[in-house]
DNA sequence: CGCGGCTTTGATGTTCATCAAGTAAAGTGG
DNA sequence: CCACTTTACTTGATGAACATCAAAGCCGCG
């Protein structure tokens, strides 16, 4: 279920002003302008607030999802709490896990920052698979190398120990926002369950580090002064 | 590179022997005859020993391996040891993760016990997903069902402790071979790898389970005494 | 302004890896 | 076929890594 917070606009083809969006590039390579035409008719965006629940566990899918712009986290809400299976980035796939092969959703899928998102109908999205095989292939292509990047991240995460867990973290948050300054968008919660340790450690971890002088700490600012080192850390640890 | 062992075969279309395959349902649910035809005649089966290499973490995609018979392993290969990504069962794609994503292999996999494998060429795959939407459309469907399965796995095992992993690999051999009494196809060293811990305590948490009298263990002979009380161990742990 | 959630630190105990040392099994070359 | 080497398996002892418990400060929000 999608949950629409302020507003939604309907893009025709040609104000598609999405410039660096991986689905529009698959779109503009291999569809006829009339085509596109039609499906980016009933495309539509949504801007949605940290907190709000994007897709549901359990829910059945029926949207594909698209992240235009901002943060989301993809969870599994499991007996031990919730479980971070990935922080989706700008012109990620939302749906991405499932979508094709499950009647209903095994994860959540949440807002971290303002962000907006592009949905379409997962219908729609078929259609275009049948009807348009160079679509199919890139869609493929451009699925295939995500999912296993969370795959494979998640199996570097399980051969490292704390250090290195929580810098690899950082690390990412500092190539996402691309600064060595900035602010966390997620709680140290949120860390704990992103590469599965107790919140307590993930806090001890953050100012060992602070007090060896790689990172600086304010509430949710972290200035990394030393990324030489943390990079050896997250290699290491 | 495919390490051909003791033959191949080349079969025609009308003699695909592959009663449960699931890349022939796709097939034959999608695709003509006559495309039919041409596509199987490239198609080569071949038989391999445990231990045989049949993809090459490193190594050139240049094709689409699918599993007829038998059990392979797919693991990475790290600077802290392999790390055992998958058991493949027959009908699982070995060619799932990275195929269409990437150009080079990042696992490797071997044959655990005797097998068959149906190698195509990735470029007749493609082929066909560009020439025929519904092709495209199931191959998807399959893909992202498998890929979930094991993502998914690795979730519900980083959650578990010893007791629980365990105890989930032993039912998950008496399902694959759907026998409470088996034999175990892989190494302790390879449970430790496949689970993510120490060769000594896989071995120490099999003896306590044999003490505690819910399996039997002769070598790599096991038998599963109380199904019961291990299914339990298996969520509780 | 008080309540609940997030953050932090210290103390304690559990889970697990590692080390050590030995036995059994399986491959290897003469 | 046997000595030999290597690999797999097993158990106990130790220590490291980590979770959990406890207590207190902080912050935002109704």
């Amino acid at each position: 279920m999608i949950f629409i917070i302020c507003f939604f606009t309907i893009f025709t083809a040609m104000e598609c002003n999405c410039e660096l969006c991986d689905l529009k590039n698959i779109f503009f390579a291999t569809i006829e302008p009339s085509e596109l035409e039609e499906f980016c008719a009933s495309r539509i965006e949504i801007t949605i607030a940290p907190k709000d629940i994007v897709i549901k566990q359990g829910d059945p899918i029926h949207d594909f999802v698209y992240l235009k712009e901002g943060l989301v986290k993809l969870y599994r809400e499991t007996d031990a709490g919730n479980q971070i299976i990935s922080i989706g980035k700008p012109f990620d796939f939302v749906s991405l896990l499932s979508v094709f092969g499950e009647e209903k959703y095994q994860y959540s899928v949440s807002a971290i920052t303002d962000s907006v998102i592009c949905v379409m109908k997962l219908q729609d999205i078929q259609k275009l698979i049948l009807e348009n095989g160079a679509f199919a292939l890139r869609l493929i292509k451009t699925m295939n190398k995500a999912t296993d990047r969370i795959l494979f991240d998640y199996l570097d995460n399980s051969q490292k120990r704390l250090y290195g867990r929580v810098a690899h973290v950082l690390i990412d948050f500092s190539e996402i926002f691309n600064n060595e300054t900035f602010d966390l968008p997620i709680s140290r919660k949120e860390i704990a369950q992103l590469v599965g340790m107790s919140i307590e450690n993930v806090i001890r971890t953050i100012s060992e580090l602070r007090k060896d002088k790689i990172i600086n700490v304010f509430g949710k600012s972290i200035v990394i002064l030393d990324m030489h080192r943390l990079k050896q850390i997250r290699s290491n640890n």
